[in-house]
RNA sequence: GCGGGUGUAGCUCAGUGGUAGAGCGCAACCUUGCCAAGGUUGAUGUCGCGCGUUCAAAUCGCGUCACCCGCUCCA
């Protein structure tokens, strides 16, 4: 967005969102049969969009580098993998809501309270808006009584939006005392309003595997591509010759019920992920193979990973690495990065990072870089009762030189880390010597940093990036709104339109055919005769295409043999234009599309 | 799920009970010429969907669906 069009977010995504539509980016889905909440449907154009994205997410992550891996699992898996994860007991929470206000609030998390319950048969308000239905509030232990009125005034109207007017106005209805209560747990915690009947609140996506529907056979899809990584982690593993540290890739869908999908593509219930799950040695390991774990300090090298490196490197090193990815591909300006503080850390993770991105709605996350430990692995270790230990040559033969007081040492030193945990219980000490003595023979649960991008939120912030949007007053002076998607060419879903100067003399429309063939193995061309070639220029420049070529009569030689078999060759944000020998165009287009 | 708003041509919107409209876009043709150019011609709608009120509904009522904004999720 340049700083011109930069107005009201809610116009801004208006126009987005239509523009989107009208050239073939995305579509909502279902829309003939009225939609379906919360999907999207990617057009001709986004659908280029997102391969290239997609593309060059696995070129950074897989092609350009030795250690890492892909992996293309199923959207079903066995429902154990959930329970296993934590999916099935984070996403099923229990809720009841505030029949006042309508805000949410975990069944397990309300504390009792007491107080007088109050009743209204409704309430109204001059401007013509009414409430028709009974609402109950709990009047505090000492809250006066016009306090708690207005109080509920304010909420009513908070809840009514600009309908109800002013709190002041509202006129509450048939006042009514009907019980003071002790250790009540029915009434919201804030507002005092009665809560509603306790309700499951599934985010995963239930279906049922093979011919029968009951409850044995109730599967999901999966909310995230993660756990297949993890589940098939010995798998991979054991057939691909790989030592730690490797990592494994996977771009696929995942589902999720959300509540509130919104922010047109930025949160669906069906989306896709771009997931890295990439395997360290803990760091006792490290520090036994090369004495010492290296420290993070602000400004270290993070260009080549080194041997003594430990999760916290790591981390900074994949944070760095994705920063360079988002930069390669033309979101480096407008990102910005939220370090969880221990309080929103979940407590199996030592460390997450979100890179966040300006949208016109606000700031808001593209990616998650988490450290997680051993946590996953050793959760489906645990439930599948399956090992997901490896065995580390190097460790054991570095452990072997260890003497009893250096081992004794390091378990000292983890035994006091334990201690000092704010989060979670400490390992008992049993355990921490048994894990101890598998490391000291080369075995031990890899741990992982994960770096996890959402593909549709890529391509939205690609999008609200490359929108521009000016004015500009033709030769009678008449203004227009000129709009055009700035997209890095790596992205661009069109690489080059292609155009004879008119389409009545057969010789220039042969000399265009023949050039968009030329052309066409090697990127997605457009070839366009109709219309004038300023509204063919246009054209492509609202779908972002970065190139734009025309044949004219130069070409043909009429001008003689220096200009003959040359084209104009034209860019989309500076508008100059050069001429260049058709033999020349795909060694001057190709290295600026990679 | 709850409240508020919106829904008419591909897009942006006008149309307050009496024959469905505009601008832009789109398509065709003309133009030796390079940034939404000019001219001529043309196509496009169960007025989100359903039910009701009425002689008559885009318009009024009820229901429903989707989207937007708010209730905080984290790809």
């Amino acid at each position: 967005m340049s700083s011109e069009t930069k107005q009201d977010p809610v116009a801004q995504m208006e126009k987005i969102v239509s523009l989107c539509k009208r050239r073939g980016f995305i579509y909502q889905s279902s829309e003939i049969y009225g939609g379906c909440g919360g999907v999207w449907d990617y057009g001709p154009l986004g659908a280029e969009l997102k391969r290239n994205l997609r593309d060059a997410w696995w070129r950074a992550m897989m092609r350009d580098r030795e250690d890492i891996l892909g992996l293309d699992a199923a959207i079903l898996m066995n429902p154990a993998i959930w329970k296993a994860s934590g999916h099935v007991d984070t996403f099923a929470d229990m809720m009841r809501e505030c029949t006042l206000t309508n805000k949410r609030v975990r069944a397990d998390h309300v504390e009792p309270q007491g107080g007088t319950v109050m009743q209204f048969t409704g309430a109204k308000s001059p401007g013509g808006w009414h409430l028709n239905r009974t609402v109950t509030v709990l009047m505090k232990k000492g809250e006066h009584i016009e306090s708690f009125r207005k109080r509920v005034r304010a909420l009513l109207a908070q809840n009514a939006g600009d309908a109800a007017g002013k709190p002041d106005e509202i006129e509450l209805l048939g006042e009514q005392k009907t019980e003071v209560l002790e250790g009540s747990i029915d009434f919201h915690p804030e507002s005092g309003g009665l809560l509603g009947e306790a309700r499951p609140f599934n985010l995963m996506l239930r279906t049922f595997l093979g011919p029968t529907a009951t409850e044995a056979d109730v599967t999901y899809l999966r909310p995230e591509t993660a756990q297949a990584i993890f589940a098939q982690f010995k798998n991979v593993f054991d057939s691909s010759r790989v030592k730690v540290p490797f990592g494994i890739g996977q771009i696929g869908k995942a589902f999720r019920n959300e509540v509130t999908p919104k922010n047109f593509t930025f949160r669906s219930r069906e989306f896709e992920q771009m997931e890295l799950e990439f395997f360290i040695k803990p760091d006792e390991a490290v520090e036994i193979i090369s004495g010492s774990v290296r420290a993070w300090s602000e400004g270290a090298d993070l260009g080549a990973p080194q041997q003594d490196w430990g999760w916290e490197m790591w981390h900074r090193y994949w944070v760095d690495q994705r920063t360079k990815f988002y930069e390669s591909i033309g979101l480096g300006d407008v990102l910005e990065y939220y370090w969880q503080n221990k309080d929103d850390l979940a407590h199996y993770a030592k460390a997450c990072v979100d890179i966040l991105c300006e949208f016109p709605f606000g700031t808001e996350e593209l990616e998650g870089i988490a450290a997680r430990g051993d946590f996953d692995l050793s959760q489906h270790q645990k439930h599948s009762g399956k090992s997901l230990e490896i065995f580390d040559e190097e460790l054991k033969a570095a452990a072997a030189k260890l003497d009893d007081a250096q081992k004794e040492a390091l378990v000292q030193k983890r035994l006091a880390a334990e201690q000092a945990k704010t989060k979670g219980d400490p390992l008992p000490e049993a355990d921490v010597r048994a894990w101890f003595d598998r490391l000291f023979k080369g075995f031990y649960v890899p741990h992982v940093i994960e770096p996890s991008a959402g593909l549709d939120r890529m391509a939205l912030a690609i999008i609200a990036k490359a929108f521009d949007e000016f004015e500009k007053a033709d030769d009678k002076g008449r203004k227009e709104t000129i709009t055009v998607l700035r997209f890095h060419p790596r992205v661009a879903p069109v690489k080059c339109g292609v155009f004879p100067l008119l389409k009545n003399k057969p010789e220039l429309v042969a000399k265009a055919r023949e050039v968009y063939e030329l052309l066409r193995p090697h990127m997605n061309c457009f070839y366009d005769e109709t219309a004038s070639i300023g509204r063919r220029y246009a054209r492509q420049d609202e779908i972002g295409t970065p190139f734009g070529i025309t044949i004219d009569f130069d070409t043909l030689g009429e001008k003689g043999p220096d200009l003959q078999d040359t084209v104009t060759l034209r860019e989309r944000d500076s508008g100059a234009q050069q001429r260049v020998k058709i033999g020349d165009l795909l060694g001057k287009l190709l290295p600026l599309l990679r």
